[in-house]
DNA sequence: CGAAAAATTGATCGACATCAATCTGTGTGG
DNA sequence: CCACACAGATTGATGTCGATCAATTTTTCG
C-alpha cells in the first residue's frame, strides 16, 4: 500500500487558520491545544477532489498527504501547474464565480479539510475581522510563486526539491527528508521535460552527494539553489 | 519618441470597475458617461512604479501602455514574470501586507490610476459590498494564468503574441493590430529563451504568413495555438 | 509468483544555445 | 542636413543539452 508522503499539519500553521478560527471552526479545548471541528476529506491517490468548471460549495486546505493542481489545455493534454502540500489552500480561484477553474488530484493518501463556501459568505456579512482575513488570505495567494520550468534541467529539478523541502519546513514538517510524492512521469511534467531527463538528473544528484536518493525518498545533504 | 503602444482602455471593461465604483472613484457624469476622479501616475519606459519589498500605499490599474512585472532572483537576476496591459491590476499581493512583491516597471509611456490602500481599508469596513467586491477581485487574481515558458520555442512565441492580442481585444482595444511593446530581448528573457532565437521564430512566423512583422508591430494572419 | 508500472541506462538525433558578424533604425552633435 | 554612435534586430556557423528511441532492471501489487 501506498503510504502519505507528509504527516499531518497542525492548525496553527495551515493558511487557513485565521478563516477557519473566525468561522468557528476551530474549538480552543482547554488541555489538548486547538482542535478542529469542520468536515473533513479524505482522498486515495489518484481521486479527485474537484474537477475544472465544475460549481464550487467549498474552500480546502491540505491537511496531510500531497495533491497535484492540474490545467487541461483545449488539446486535452494534461500540464501539472503546481503540487499542494499541507497547510496549502485549495479552490480560492472560485471563490468569486462559483466555478472551479483547474482539476485537483491526490498524489497520495490524501486529508483534506472543508470550509462551505455559504457559510464563508454568510458570516462575512456579519463578522468584519473575517472580510479582512480573507482579503489578506487571497492577497497573499496572489503573490508570485517562482516559476520552477525554467532554466536548466538541473536548475528545475533542484529548484523544485528545495521549494518541495522549503515548503514542507515551513508548515513545520520535516523538510530535509521527505519524499517527492509523485513519479518521475508527474515530475518531468511540472518541469517541462522528459521521464529519462528526471531520472538522470536526479541520479546525477546523487552520485554528486548533493541528495541521498532511493525511489522517491530524498534526504538533502549539500542541494545549494542555482547551478 | 517612443509613443505609447496601446490606446486608453475605459473604465468599464477594468478590473477595478467595480472597487473603483464603490469607492467614489468614478462619477457618473450625465452627457458623457463615465468620468474618473482619482489620482494618476504617469510612467515614462523604464520607469518604476514599484520595487520589491518596499512599502505599499496603492493599488493601481494600468490606464494605458504597458508594463512588465519583474521577479529578481537570489542572484541579482531579473526575471520578467508577466506583461501587464490596460485594465489590470497591480500590487494586490500587498493588500495583506502592505509590502510589494515584485518590481513593476513601464515598457512604454503609460499611464496608471492608484487606488490608495488606506482609503480601501476604511471604506470596506463600512461599505459592505465593498469587501465582497474586493474578495472577488482577488479571487479571480489568484486563479492560473497560462504558463508562457512551456513547450517549443514556436508554441512559446506564439502563445506569447496570441496571449498578448486576446488580452488587449478583452479590455475593447484591438487584438489583431497592436505592438508588442517590449524588446526582443524582454520577450526572450520572458519566455525563458535567447534573443536570437526569438527574432528567428518571429522572422519565420512571418514569412509563414501567420502574421505581419514590422519591429514591434504585429498583425494577426492566420496565427493558431499550439504547434 | 507473475504481471504491470516505474525507473534506470545507453545510443543517437535535433532543437536551441552560443559565438560572431552584419544590418537597421533612431537620436545626437558637428 | 548629414555623419556618427549606439541599441536593437537579424542572420549564419557551430556546439551542446535534452529529446527520442530502445532495452533492461527494479519495484509494486494482485
Amino acid at each position: 500500500m501506498t503510504t502519505p508522503s507528509t504527516g499531518t499539519i497542525a492548525c496553527r500553521s495551515c493558511d487557513l487558520y485565521e478563516v477557519c478560527r473566525l468561522c468557528g471552526m476551530i474549538a480552543l479545548s482547554e488541555q489538548r491545544g486547538l482542535q478542529r471541528t469542520g468536515a473533513l476529506r479524505t482522498l486515495k491517490p489518484g481521486t479527485r477532489l474537484y474537477r475544472a468548471g465544475e460549481p464550487a460549495h467549498s474552500l480546502f486546505a491540505v491537511r496531510q498527504g500531497m495533491l497535484k493542481t492540474v490545467d487541461v489545455g483545449t488539446d486535452g493534454e494534461e500540464r501539472i501547474v503546481s503540487v499542494n502540500t499541507p497547510g496549502d489552500m485549495l479552490g480560492m480561484e472560485a471563490f468569486g464565480n462559483r466555478i472551479y477553474a483547474q482539476d485537483v488530484v491526490a498524489l497520495q493518501p490524501t486529508v483534506c479539510c472543508e470550509l462551505p463556501l455559504s457559510m464563508l459568505s454568510e458570516q462575512y456579512s456579519r463578522v468584519r475581522e473575517l472580510a479582512a482575513a480573507l482579503i489578506n488570505l487571497l492577497s497573499r495567494a496572489s503573490a508570485p510563486r517562482p516559476m520552477l520550468a525554467r532554466g536548466s534541467i538541473r536548475e528545475r529539478v533542484a529548484g523544485f526539491i528545495l521549494d518541495l523541502g522549503a515548503r514542507l519546513e515551513q508548515r513545520g514538517l520535516n523538510g530535509r527528508q521527505f519524499s517527492l510524492g509523485m513519479t518521475r512521469q508527474e515530475i518531468a511534467n511540472l518541469l517541462d521535460t522528459r521521464i529519462e531527463t528526471v531520472s538522470r538528473t536526479i541520479q546525477k544528484l546523487g552520485r554528486e552527494r548533493a541528495i541521498d536518493i532511493v525511489g522517491q525518498k530524498v534526504t538533502l545533504r549539500s542541494l545549494k539553489p542555482a547551478a
